[in-house]
RNA sequence: GCCGCCUUAGCUCAGUCGGUCAGAGCGGUGCUCUCGUAAAGCACAGGUCGUCGGUUCGAUUCCGACAGGCGGCUCCA
């Protein structure tokens, strides 16, 4: 944070911050200052009276808004020079970037260009961005008579929430910002807005702004509204900046799941099973396998039973459950048999409820923890299926706890605990969580749902976990707890969801015998941990850019002969690991030494090994990992414990020869 | 579902302003070659140019529908 610098009354905060020596040009140029009450100000703003503000500078995350919502007006006003029928959407920051909505007829990757073109003439014209407010509401509609979506906004401003929406201040204060020509001071260009903006296009370097793609968005995010047309683009204080964000949008290209799953031989989409539905190779069948034992195992030792049910059922149990009444548009449509209606399952957890109600249960027997990997089909809109991240069919690693009331706050907290342990053995180890609560359409009594989410909260707290709350944002049954995990890249994904349901075991009648003797209502969790196993393995993929740890790793040793006379001693050494139950073969094609690493490296095999006749005559392979690190001569005995080692951790790091420790 | 774009060999892509233009690299197969850590050489095989319909003397090339994909929007129990 910078040092305050005070602005006397009646002056602006350009010449405070100028007085201070600050840089008001550059990639560290103050851009803004922020008032006592926190609020962004331009340069240009003249308090009445004396204060003290801390500077913006372009490089910092309210800087870089800054820069963006600038860049965004230069874009609109490009895209009205060029295209004069143009009509204004909104044009906001994002996260990297901005865009601007636009209704115009539909855009081409060359208009691109050309607003790109039009955009730097305007940035090296330097006009001055300059904000006024106007005197009432039908000021402000007389001069936006032009602009129907801008009147939108002033009209609804009422419904709006100010801090989504950067045309509005709050408080009802209408605004606008004009580009001025810096030479004649006549208005160029002026969009309604509550700023704060740049002092000048000058401060916005060509070179560090893109135009990234166009698309179709609804105006206001609605379906019943017209679409408009979105740019959107980036910018950054810095050549180097775009440079380096450009990278990082090349290094996600490269780790793109769907890449690397035909690259790797992991899974396919036949266009004849139809779309959103996979089908896993048997190098994408060993990862799943694995991925999947693991958790198995933890579940087991956690006090999870294991369940099997069947993947349609007749309309009546989603019927009692509720989902029809909510999810029906979202279900593949029933079948017709024997009379009766059948669905493809889109939710396990009735199913659960079913097995839970087979029998009378005894308080002695709770928690009842069922698990089950589960297959699920829902019929998700064309438009969104994505790879394996998205699918209309997937299998989802879904648990469903019934317990007693005095149980619940221990089961959420250990639940929480034992969710983020496992995530972390697979590698992902930065959380963030988000307290779901009751929506404004939701079953059950609002008092069962406040201590449903004072449970969770409660769990978050013990589990330490940092969070926010997304009000409204329950499902129609229960709130929930959602746990965010950021990626290798920083990329952030919702993965498993806990949610505490007072509504299934009332819709299903379930019961258990207390102590006392006394029938009493159980309390259920739903909780998915992985969410869809298929989306978490695409998850990881992305995440180890296909290099899976070794325990993961479809192949995870390559014996390389380097003449082929030498492979009968490298499958005697693979016999040996295979006896261990390590993946292991020996590339005996055609190629050359050198190919087969390659092909290795390019298959992304943590282990080869490699012999020649040094090591046939010295009874060891060499072994060259991943990362290139060597570690040659190594006796068999010990060659086979290290890659069993490496293995049986577990661990996700390398194996390179750097963190190998040398065996004695 | 909506908007835009795309669909040529297993993969990545050239190409045809409608008429011997169906091509390349990688991959695959075969032969030759193999002595130390990211591509040896030669040859061969592979495509009714997504599917169906229309326009035309003639369509992979133009039009339409459908399917699949890509980027967004919306949605995500």
């Amino acid at each position: 944070m910078a040092e305050p610098v005070v602005v006397p009354a009646g002056t602006t905060a350009a010449d405070a911050v100028a007085a201070a020596g600050m840089p008001m040009t550059g990639p560290r140029a103050v851009v803004v200052v922020r008032d006592p009450d926190g609020r962004l100000r331009d340069l240009s703003w003249a308090p009445e009276a004396e204060v003290a503000v801390e500077p913006v500078s372009v490089d910092s995350p309210d800087g870089l808004n800054v820069l963006r919502h600038s860049t965004a007006h230069v874009l609109a006003q490009a895209m009205q020079d060029l295209h004069p029928q143009a009509k204004l959407g909104i044009g906001p920051p994002v996260e990297n970037g901005f865009y601007y909505d636009f209704d115009v007829p539909p855009l081409h990757p060359e208009d691109l260009d050309k607003l790109e073109a039009r955009m730097r003439e305007i940035i090296k014209s330097g006009q001055r961005f300059r904000r006024r407010q106007f005197a009432d509401v039908a000021q402000a509609r007389a001069e936006l008579a032009g602009e129907p979506y801008k009147l939108d906004l002033i009209d609804s401003s009422g419904g709006f929430e100010a801090s989504e929406v950067m045309e509005l201040g709050g408080g009802g204060e209408l605004t606008v910002y004009d580009n001025l020509d810096p030479a004649t001071g006549e208005v160029r260009w002026s969009d309604l807005c509550r700023g704060p903006h740049l002092p000048s296009t000058r401060l916005i370097d060509p070179r560090g702004v893109k135009l990234m793609r166009t698309a179709a968005a609804y105006w206001r995010g609605s379906e019943a509204n017209p679409q408009l047309q979105r740019v959107y683009g980036t910018a950054w204080p810095t050549k180097d900046g775009l440079g380096s964000y450009l990278r990082m949008l090349e290094e996600a290209a490269r780790r793109d799941h769907r890449r690397l799953g035909a690259e790797l031989d992991l899974f396919s989409f036949p266009e004849e099973i139809g779309s959103g539905l996979a089908v896993f190779h048997p190098k994408g069948g060993v990862i799943r396998r694995e991925l999947e034992d693991y958790s198995r195992r933890r579940h087991e030792d956690s006090g999870y039973e294991f369940v099997n049910t069947p993947h349609i059922t007749k309309a009546q149990l989603f019927k009692t459950s509720g989902h029809l009444d909510w999810y029906a548009d979202g279900m593949y449509p029933p079948m017709q048999m024997e009379g009766a209606e059948y669905y493809l399952k889109p939710m396990n957890c009735p199913f659960h409820t079913l097995i839970y109600r087979a029998r009378g249960r005894s308080y002695r027997e709770l928690p009842l923890r069922l698990f089950e990997f589960g297959g699920v089909y829902r019929y998700e809109k064309s438009g969104v299926v994505h790879g394996v991240t998205r699918l209309r069919g997937f299998t989802q690693d879904d648990a469903h706890i019934y317990c007693t009331p005095e149980q619940l706050q221990d089961e959420l907290a250990s639940l929480l605990q034992f969710v983020l342990d496992l995530l972390r053995d697979y590698g992902l180890t930065e959380f963030e969580a988000e307290l779901a609560t009751r929506p404004e359409r939701f079953v059950g009594k609002p008092e069962e749902w406040d201590v449903a989410e004072a449970a969770l909260e409660q769990a978050l707290r013990r589990a330490g976990l940092a969070y926010r709350i997304g009000e409204g944002e329950g499902t129609f049954y229960a709130p929930k707890i959602d746990v965010h995990c950021r990626d290798a890249i920083g990329r952030s994904w919702q993965l498993s969801t806990m949610q505490v349901d007072f509504q299934t075991p009332v819709r299903f009648g379930l019961e258990y015998q207390a102590a006392d003797g006394s029938r009493q209502q159980p309390y259920m969790i739903h909780r998915a941990l992985f969410g869809s196993i298929e989306r978490f393995f695409g998850i990881l993929t992305e995440h180890y850019a296909g290099a899976f740890p070794a325990w993961l790793a479809p192949v995870q040793v390559v014996g390389i002969p380097i003449r082929d006379d030498h492979a009968g001693y490298l499958s005697a050494f693979v016999d040996r690991l295979r006896a261990e139950r390590i993946r292991a073969e020996v590339d005996t094609s055609g190629e050359r030494m050198q190919k087969k690493i390659r092909t290795a490296q390019q298959q992304k095999v943590p282990f080869m090994a490699i012999a020649g006749d040094a090591d046939v005559a010295g009874g060891t392979v060499s072994f060259r990992y991943r990362d290139g690190s060597q570690r040659n001569g190594v006796p068999l005995d010990e060659a086979v414990a290290h890659v069993v080692e490496v293995v049986r951790s577990r661990t996700n790091a390398g194996p390179s020869a750097d963190l190998t420790p040398e065996a004695g």
